[in-house]
DNA sequence: AAGGAGATCAACCGCCGTATT
DNA sequence: AAATACGGCGGTTGATCTCCT
């Protein structure tokens, strides 16, 4: 029954920081013959350790593609950003930011830029401003429920989004497996992807050159996918009797406002955006639209030096999630409620 | 210079979903 | 269909580093 015994059961092996002798042995073996099943790797590259603890050695401190060092701007906006939408998924975040591991991003996060939102009088956890027990009670129980939907209502985007992301993942996969990529390929033969969308992505489309129209295959797919998952749910809670349609475009608002004021040149469409975010929400989300404002700020702060690859990475991911309606709306006038 | 406190980050732990038998 | 392993993820820990007194 079942698969062989797993080799953590197995006695002696080393616990604890790695030797510089142990990771020239694995890096050695993954560059000679891939990972393969991690589970026999450490026998096979002479190393007294468990397979899950090379697996994590290699995707977050030996992997050829990981970039170390500080974050920058840049980097941490999108992280605050991806994580107001996101939570703590890390690994999610980590795809929009293709060169860090989510270790680092969750370190990064817990050591420095939790405590920074704390400062600003951000509530980490909700990304929303704190507000004493008192103002809250003041502000009434009707503002907290409409917070409250206000929460899932994104919630409902982002799984929609997620599943889409997950398809277009085992899309990329099954397509690798169908065309094997060629064995000149050194390391990408190492390439062992933490996350699936983004490592896969690249791999296969090269940049944006290799093969468009599998791209956009994939991208349709996703945003067909979104449609019709958060359509659902639309439909599933009446939206203040909006459509669907329109309901979904204004989910779509809040996310693209989001993601998209990582653009060069952005600014005046994210406030506009940002203010209908407001007007969505009216009234109890004037800390909401302060919130997103500071972020506005944040980006704009930066936003003077040109444009990086992440940026445009990252604009790339939304409009492949963002559906044209909703793209659409949000470029557009702000969707009244 | 010494040592205590806080910050950092690599690595471990345990859980979960998926694949395999 | 059930049992089991595998791979991946997020939370947590503990060793090390840095700063302050």
């Amino acid at each position: 029954m079942g698969r062989s015994p797993c080799c953590e059961k197995e006695a002696g092996l080393k616990k604890g920081p790695w030797t510089p002798e142990e990771d020239q042995k694995l890096l050695a073996y993954i560059e000679q013959h891939g990972h393969g099943c991690w589970r026999s790797l450490p026998t096979k590259a002479g190393l007294r350790r468990c397979g899950k603890s090379c697996r994590l050695r290699w995707t977050n401190y030996l992997r050829p593609d990981i970039k170390r060092g500080k974050f920058t701007l840049q980097e941490e906006q999108t992280i605050i950003q991806l994580h107001a939408l996101l939570g703590n998924r890390w690994s999610a975040i980590a795809t929009h930011l293709p060169k860090r591991t989510d270790n680092e991003i969750k370190n990064y996060w817990n050591t420095h830029l939790k405590k920074r939102l704390a400062k600003m009088g951000i509530d980490p956890v909700t990304h929303k401003p704190r507000v004493d027990a008192d103002a809250d009670v003041a502000a009434g129980g009707g503002a907290r429920s409409r917070a409250a939907a206000h929460l899932s209502h994104t919630a409902q985007w982002e799984s929609a989004r997620l599943e889409a992301e997950a398809r277009l993942a085992r899309e990329a996969k099954l397509r690798a497996l169908a065309s094997p990529p060629p064995a000149t390929a050194a390391l990408s033969g190492v390439d062992s992807p933490t996350s699936t969308l983004s490592f896969s992505e690249s791999a296969l489309f090269g940049a944006g050159s290799a093969a468009p129209d599998i791209h956009g295959a994939a991208r349709a797919a996703a945003v067909q996918a979104v449609q019709s998952s958060y359509g659902e749910a639309c439909q599933e809670h009446h939206f203040g009797g909006a459509t669907a349609e329109t309901s979904f475009a204004g989910a779509g608002t809040l996310a693209g406002v989001l993601l998209d004021c990582s653009v060069t040149g952005a600014d005046q469409r994210f406030a506009e955006r940002t203010e209908a975010c407001s007007g969505e929400l009216q009234g109890e989300d004037d800390d909401d639209k302060g919130y997103w404002n500071s972020i506005l700020n944040m980006v704009n702060s930066s936003m003077s030096s040109s444009s990086s690859s992440l940026t445009s990475e990252v604009v790339t991911d939304t409009e492949m999630f963002l559906p044209a309606t909703a793209a659409a709306a949000a470029s557009a006038t702000p969707v009244e409620f």
